[in-house]
DNA sequence: TATCAATTGATAGTGATTATTCTTGATAAT
DNA sequence: ATTATCAAGAATAATCACTATCAATTGATA
């Protein structure tokens, strides 16, 4: 780790106050405990929900529609990334770019559900490509690849002979 | 276009009648009405409401809950593709896999909502790279590049003078 | 400190999707 | 031919993530 959670802190705090005076929005106890549960949690992917649960320890009366609509105001803000697992929820994880945020992917593990990120400047070329060709101008990308992580190709290997069951999360 | 739609259903149907054999499923009049739908559509990427509107009017009788099923069902079979284009459902499109449709992606337009496709096999060599460093075996990959199509370009090239709105939907 | 728009919490509502229940229809066994 | 079996269907209630509404509160500026 290169930066302490508090220094991550200062950096994401600067950058809302800066859209902050751009628009005309305020800086409220809310918004900034949210912004710190990103920054100091471990789990990187989390859902409003994640989000709800946690921020209540520290402020209980924080209400659940408060938390979308900063979640929503923090992905506008560029703070936050909004992203889509397949599970029924989106989670969102701290945008805390020197800009190769830009380019980190995601693998999707279809036995256990876990997530891991990879990152890679494969895509540069691509989006050079359909500017060209196509005229696209790409803003940001998606990439989600599924597949099976090491240990559940071992698993799925050992139940070939036999017939098991493995689900897991942790997004 | 080198199949007519006639071929195409032909192929599906095999396809369909294939992976029926396999396990204990059954022939029903309104899956083949809900795959011609695909087949014969020129929509490519269609939300069950969709498929619900079109069917109905060969099927009159047909559920709702009949298509959402069917189209899990589809994509299990992989007949279909499950997508999520972020405008709130999911859309389907057939999987009439060369295997090349492994291999295209989805470029969504920020400004008109229109999605466009293309053919690449760039990620090839992502999986590769995966595999060989991660360990982590591929089974499928998504990747939606998010931007401006050259018409939505120009518009905000012109709305940075004076100030307009555009919002459309054609997936 | 007064003002006022932005923000919040509580809650009702929305809309896509899923679960449930009962019925139907196709095939197999009698 | 009749009945048993069981996947599949229709209808509809339920779920669940998310959003809209609105009165009350708060933060930023004068």
């Amino acid at each position: 780790m290169e930066m302490t959670k508090d220094q991550v802190m200062d950096l994401m705090m600067k950058r809302m106050k800066e859209k902050i005076k751009d628009k005309k929005y305020k800086m409220t106890s809310q918004r900034q405990v949210i912004l710190r549960t990103f920054v100091d949690s471990n789990v990187r992917h989390m859902s409003a929900e994640d989000v709800f649960e946690r921020v209540k320890k520290i402020a209980p009366d924080i209400g659940l529609a408060t938390v979308y609509r900063t979640l929503d105001l923090f992905t506008e803000m560029d703070l936050l990334k909004k992203l889509d697992f397949d599970d029924g929820c989106s989670r969102y994880e701290l945008n805390d770019q020197n800009d190769e945020g830009h380019f980190h992917h995601h693998l999707i593990c279809l036995g256990c559900g876990k997530v891991w990120e990879c990152k890679d400047d494969l895509l540069e070329t691509l989006e050079s490509i359909l500017q060209k060709r196509l005229h696209f101008q790409t803003v940001d990308h998606q990439l989600k690849v599924y597949g099976y992580c090491e240990e559940c190709q071992k698993k799925r290997a050992a139940e070939a002979a036999t017939g098991q069951e493995n689900h897991e999360q942790d997004n």
